[in-house]
DNA sequence: GTCTATAGATGGATAGAC
DNA sequence: GTCTATCCATCTATAGAC
């Protein structure tokens, strides 16, 4: 179909759509968030919403991929530093999510609704799946350069590696999201602790 | 009241329900399932079920409870066997989860629920607590026993450790949840690799 | 205690005026 | 595109017979 107004105005009304609706997941969950109340908190009309999402999966699809891909970008930025180590780029993915609209506690939510809907789910192994690859290229760069191995030992000491990594990433979010005092200083030092070997 | 039945009978047919609403919840998501999918699974009706719990979030915390407390039991046996290393005891932890009712995906149904109920949050708070405190006596045993160090030293490595020995564990439970093919071993091996230093 | 039937409220989504 | 008003399905919980 044509569009009727300009595509900025379609992109930008979309956004703050999605902002409102991520509001509304952030403080009743993303199952029990009703149209309802994505409409009073967008101040907009239900006519406006459905104007420009499907439905509510449409739009929890679009907050999905809005909380879930912003890692990446700030991972790869990485590249330009010298050689980081495994517990840098660990570190790196976990206190790059304060200044994020990633809230930990949206990202349990978005992995939760992953378990029960098809859509989430892939969106979340493509996630995973482009972290993944990040860290292996960091890592596979640090065991050639300061561990001194050949590409074939490099890439099992990657490997070895990797689960603990993504884990460790993981628990932060858990436990941010979880525990009201959560004390991140002392868990990025656990994760140097535990990861400088 | 007075108990028209005996406690056992109770007792069991609470049991009977809470186990049908896990397989909901398990299937469908802690929100998204209706008293209705829990009446169908369960193969009681409406009445039966009111008769035992409140409501929904009366059932919902029943299933909680019995998700989120069963890791504990276990971790505790480990106490007769032989001062268990931290990579152990963390092990443990993760390999009792595929015995157990508490599937991985409905621990993160539970974690996400949390953001939003505080019932069970405050539930998750306690169990977590409960993990903590068994995770700090094996930590505090083998600091002491083969770390070589003093009371003061080993609350001191014991706290450094902590943090990511959870988070370890937790990463164990978002990876099984959401990996359809999750190498648990390979998992293990990363956790050993990182835990024994 | 357990059933069937249903009340009462809220859900997602649409129709039609502007 | 956006609004108001509303349809109809579904939801939680209860009433009353057995």
């Amino acid at each position: 179909m044509m569009p009727k107004v300009t595509a900025e105005y379609r992109e930008a009304r979309r956004d703050e759509i999605t902002a409102a609706a991520l509001r509304c997941f952030q403080a009743r969950g993303l199952a029990a968030t009703s149209m309802s109340d994505i409409i009073a908190e967008s101040g907009l009309s239900a006519g406006a919403i459905y104007g420009h999402f499907e439905g509510k999966h449409d739009i929890m699809m679009a907050a999905a991929r809005e909380v879930i891909g912003h890692r990446i970008a700030d991972l790869r930025e990485l590249a330009g530093e010298s050689a980081p180590s495994p517990a840098e780029v660990v570190t790196r993915m976990m206190t790059g999510l304060s200044g994020d609209v990633a809230k930990p506690s949206l990202l349990l939510q978005v992995w939760a609704q992953a378990m029960v809907e098809d859509g989430v789910r892939e969106l979340l192994w493509t996630v995973f799946a482009d972290i993944r690859e990040a860290f292996d290229h960091y890592f596979m760069r640090w065991a050639v350069e300061h561990e001194s191995l050949d590409e074939v030992a490099a890439r099992e000491w990657t490997a070895t590696l990797m689960p603990a990594a993504v884990g460790l990433a993981q628990g932060y979010i858990v436990q941010s999201a979880v525990f009201p005092a959560f004390d991140s200083a002392a868990y990025l030092a656990s994760v140097r602790s535990v990861l400088q070997q």
